[in-house]
DNA sequence: GTTGACATACATACTTCAGCGTATGTATAA
DNA sequence: TTATACATACGCTGAAGTATGTATGTCAAC
């Protein structure tokens, strides 16, 4: 029977991604198997050989293609937050109870699991999630310039530092609640943390 | 040579657990060898084997013994806060660049692990890193109470939710800084959330 | 438009190997 | 004399990677 066209292809090694991004994200990278990886899409070991390298690369390429894919989407699902009202919003939905079936989520519950990989991906994915957060606090920080310069702000402020210090809060808030360290009244707890942000930054209360 | 005294073999089982430790907190589970676990200290599998039941039995023993140890050690040195002025300083300490010599680092670099485990040792981990959290919060949640009975605190604060979040704030933080996800500027950082916290929470400065 | 040759996209079967667990040996404490 | 505290040697398994088979798309040549 084999033997598709080129098409054909170019769809096998999809569907062979997105049946990776399941697996990676339900199970630790020794115990993913690349048999139950291409069973899954109803093709065997040969095929995945054929389009990736080895477990590694598999992994990478995952990561690198899947990881702006679903930034994009849970960007356009979310929308850029542009004042510092919608930041609070963002941060609120990002902190959700996540979807076990957003690829946003799923691709983020494998790269926080970097330090079991092998070194090559290891390094690989810290470099993007590095550059992730970069992004964040560049967002933010926008955010923030232009808060001062309306005058919204405390004079005295370091945006910089803020702008640092909030993502790293969220960040890390992030991290619990997608390995559900914690979970019961997080959504609350934004609206507290947030509070706080506003009264260290703002001016007067608006 | 063998058959050591009673004494000679409890002993033996604590260097086994100390080598567990660091070996462990550098890879991942499925990374880490028995054989190098038992070389480290001059012997061989046999003698891991004599103590463990098996790997996992291992992991777990080590966590559920050493964890306690580490929590009392860690306490010792930092001290426990007992005011809100405290608690800033307990935080920051926290979050210093961690000494990656410290036994408190390596067990929660171990603890913070746990989903590339096999699911006994899993379960049984997710429920210390649940108390920890729980006890951490009640600190917190203490402190609070007393500064509310001396009336530094705003009336209206929901102290249970205010010590959620900071709990959850400052160790989704610590988190950050042990995988050295965030490292720069974390304690600058630090200054800027406390003193957040110090505004939602306080009737007026002090 | 046929026809061959070659490349493609896999499937199958096999090799290899690391590392767990186990069975057994053994010297000594008790 | 027996149980202890290991060391040694080995069997076994699972999964990665490889080598090879094979049916079919594709494309040049006639």
């Amino acid at each position: 029977m084999p033997r598709k066209t080129k098409e054909d292809s170019i769809k096998t090694r999809g569907l062979l991604l997105e049946a990776a991004l399941d697996v990676f994200s339900e199970k630790s990278f020794s115990e993913v198997t690349l048999s139950e990886i291409a069973e899954r899409v109803g093709m065997t070991k040969g095929a995945l050989y054929w389009h990736f390298k080895n477990k590694s690369d598999l992994l990478s390429k995952l990561i690198g293609e899947i990881c702006l894919d679903s930034e994009i989407e849970f960007a356009e699902k979310i929308g850029e937050p542009e004042t510092l009202a919608d930041l609070r919003d963002y941060y609120k939905k990002k902190l959700m109870p996540p979807d076990r079936n957003d690829r946003f989520m799923k691709i983020h519950a494998i790269m926080l699991r970097r330090f079991e990989w092998p070194e090559d991906v290891r390094s690989n994915v810290f470099t993007l999630l590095k550059n992730q957060i970069a992004k964040e606090k560049k967002m933010i920080n926008d955010i923030l310039h232009r808060a001062m310069k309306e005058g919204i702000l405390r004079q005295d402020i370091e945006v910089e530092k803020a702008s640092s210090a909030i993502t790293s809060v969220f960040y890390g808030l992030f991290i619990l609640v997608l390995n559900e360290i914690v979970t019961d009244d997080i959504i609350k707890c934004t609206d507290f943390i947030c509070n706080a942000f506003r009264k260290e930054l703002l001016y007067k209360e608006n």
